[in-house]
DNA sequence: CCCTTATAGTTGTCTATACCAGTTTAAATT
DNA sequence: AATTTAAACTGGTATAGACAACTATAAGGG
């Protein structure tokens, strides 16, 4: 435990806490050490403990009962198949190599029903077609289109690349939800030359909406499968 | 404000911001007064007025950002949507009436698959062949497998109507989370007789595997949906 | 033996203050 | 006028206490 600069002391208690949970010092069910205990172990305020114990609370770790004590709460589950991933992720989520071809890259307009999805009034959009590969075959076609408002430095490099890595590392952007459409169609002419596939054979569609943690929409994608090599994986609750 | 004991201060504010965001006062977008504002118009100290405004960070309604002030959320996605639904329930939200044909209930051994996925050594299996229809159009034909070993009294009758209901207020089983696999095929000839369209006309084909609280899996659904009549639509979460 | 009553331990709420780090604005300087 | 600098904001982290509300346990009284 540093008592200076380096990280808060909050945080290091929650990762003190997060370590003895995963070694099983502490297991689901177990009261951890009193508030007071734990910030005279630490040498810190109640309070201080209080705040790494709460965002605990808030993540579903730990739950509190007024008068006993905090405890460890059952582990949720298995890793809800982390749902919202770029194409790159999911790939190799599914031990395939990906590699991806920009068609086109342009600065638009945006048509009436982006602009309404991504509630802007007026304004321009990137759109971004792209062709994705899985283990060097075709496996989708893609159009994204973004506020340029939103992203003003986008360039051809960054869309070549990682966009959520861009996104989240280099414009300190937090990426929290979407919603996504899912249906099946016929390949029309055009997706079946990018496809490689034949006009009519069925390809899924996916339409995706994604937002900002402040609930702001970033970007809308349309992409379209081959219904032969790809099928969609999620996990829901009830 | 009441200053002393009915509700918490940290509430009370809570419910103030809340009312004017919902008023008006403060639209998306807008930077809420700064914490030492609020902690001197409140006469309460500025931890009092984090409290409060932590908690609404936590849900979503405001957003900080470091050196500049507190913001109100775009408003949220209304209803997350409800992840796992029933054929009745999914249509009951999309405003359509739904209907029921049972085609078959048989109780049969567990093929291969079915059995791996429900983690059935051995055993047997209803399986409950059935078309759904919304606003009197056939929309989907469905199959479910159930283990006999989990359901022992199910009856025509009860598949006639709501198992999840029935399974949730008769058995008490609580049904906690899906697997789900989409995606899209041709029609062959029995889905085309079945949804009275063409053979090789765009199907949605969904299998989802369902769970208790407990873990153990209860049912593998296969369905197949008109791709011109049906649109998968889900939340997801990064 | 059962029931009540202290008592000690827990989280819940709150105060008043302090300093840090980042952002914006206004003043001072070039 | 443009640029730099300083001041005045913002939220982020942390302290050292205080009392309230609730729970479990141990002590005492019937």
């Amino acid at each position: 435990m540093k008592k200076n600069h380096p990280l808060p002391m909050y945080y290091q208690i929650e990762e003190f806490l997060k370590r003895e949970i995963s070694e099983g010092t502490f297991q689901a069910g177990d009261m951890i050490p009193s508030e007071r205990e734990l910030s005279e172990r630490f040498q810190v305020s109640r309070m201080t403990v209080r705040q790494a114990v709460s965002n605990m609370v808030n993540d579903g770790i730990l739950y509190r009962e007024k008068g006993r004590g905090t405890f460890v709460a059952e582990k949720k589950i298995e890793q809800p198949l982390k749902g919202l991933t770029s194409f790159t992720e999911d790939m190799k989520l599914r031990g395939m190599t990906s590699a991806t071809r920009l068609l086109s890259f342009d600065v638009m307009q945006a048509p009436q029903d982006i602009a309404s999805k991504l509630k802007l009034e007026e304004g321009e959009v990137y759109a971004v077609k792209r062709i994705r590969f899985a283990d060097r075959q075709a496996m989708a076609v893609e159009t994204s289109f973004l506020p340029v408002s939103l992203l003003p430095d986008l360039t051809e490099d960054i869309v070549q690349g990682s966009m959520y890595e861009y996104m989240e590392h280099v414009l300190d952007l937090t990426i929290s939800h979407a919603r996504q459409e899912i249906e099946a169609r016929a390949a029309d002419e055009n997706e079946g030359t990018e496809l490689q596939i034949e006009a009519g054979a069925p390809v899924l569609h996916i339409e995706r909406c994604s937002y900002l943690d402040n609930g702001i929409p970033f970007e809308v994608v349309k992409s379209t499968y081959r219904a032969d090599r790809y099928k969609f994986i999620s996990d829901i609750v009830r």
